[in-house]
DNA sequence: TAGAATACTTTGTATAACTATGTATTTTTA
DNA sequence: TAAAAATACATAGTTATACAAAGTATTCTA
């Protein structure tokens, strides 16, 4: 059974992770949230709950890395797919620049 | 220039980074805090203020990751050592393992 | 027709980094 | 030798963000 403090400490790096995936994911591709939930699952191994989500997608958007249009549906309700900008490319890049240079650090390891 | 955003996410990072960082260098050898702020730097490359580690190296002692013992200098002012306990060690070990298992998500990019 | 699934949103709470400040001692330097 | 820098630890207040919970609304399914 896991601890207390490996949950929270999950918790915690998933502050930091989350940004990363999301950008991976719509990189590849447009998303919309619900969509984006279920493809960070499969992907990452990794379980999002709305209420983590959407506000993340809300602050990307806010900072210029993410686009969203509504797309209506011919059956079913209306989605909000988020793109990827050149901003949220740019950031991504950097964002892997420095999770790389964690794993070098990492090698010097037994 | 960094943008507001990478440096924002890059704090967020640590909250979940610097507990395995300080497990791992405490891993090896038992240190003060003072001399822990400074193999964080040398070791990962990350610097870390008085006011950030003192009250991690606190919880982590809380949550029986570590001990530690105020050791008088022969010159100079006292230091707090702190240790590294088996359910530190093994709290770290599970750290890591999700850490690598993070690392194999990542390998199946372009 | 009730319930499950889809789809997005908001509110409140808890965690933890970070800034700033404080205390105290020792070493360096001007 | 006085001032400044380095060593060493501690705490209070602010901010960001995950998470739980609840809400709204639509569509599909048994």
């Amino acid at each position: 059974m896991k601890s207390e403090f490996l949950i929270n400490w999950h918790s915690q790096l998933r502050k930091g992770l989350l940004p990363l995936f999301v950008l991976m994911v719509l990189q590849e591709k447009e998303n919309y949230g619900y969509e984006l939930i279920q493809n960070l699952q499969t992907r990452f191994a990794i379980d999002v709950a709305e209420g983590t989500l959407y506000p993340l997608l809300i602050r990307l958007q806010k900072e210029g890395l993410l686009t969203s249009t509504w797309v209506e549906q011919v059956s079913g309700i209306p989605r909000k797919y988020y793109v990827i900008t050149p901003v949220g490319q740019q950031t991504l890049h950097e964002m892997r620049a420095y999770m790389d240079s964690l794993k070098s650090i990492n090698q010097n390891e037994q």
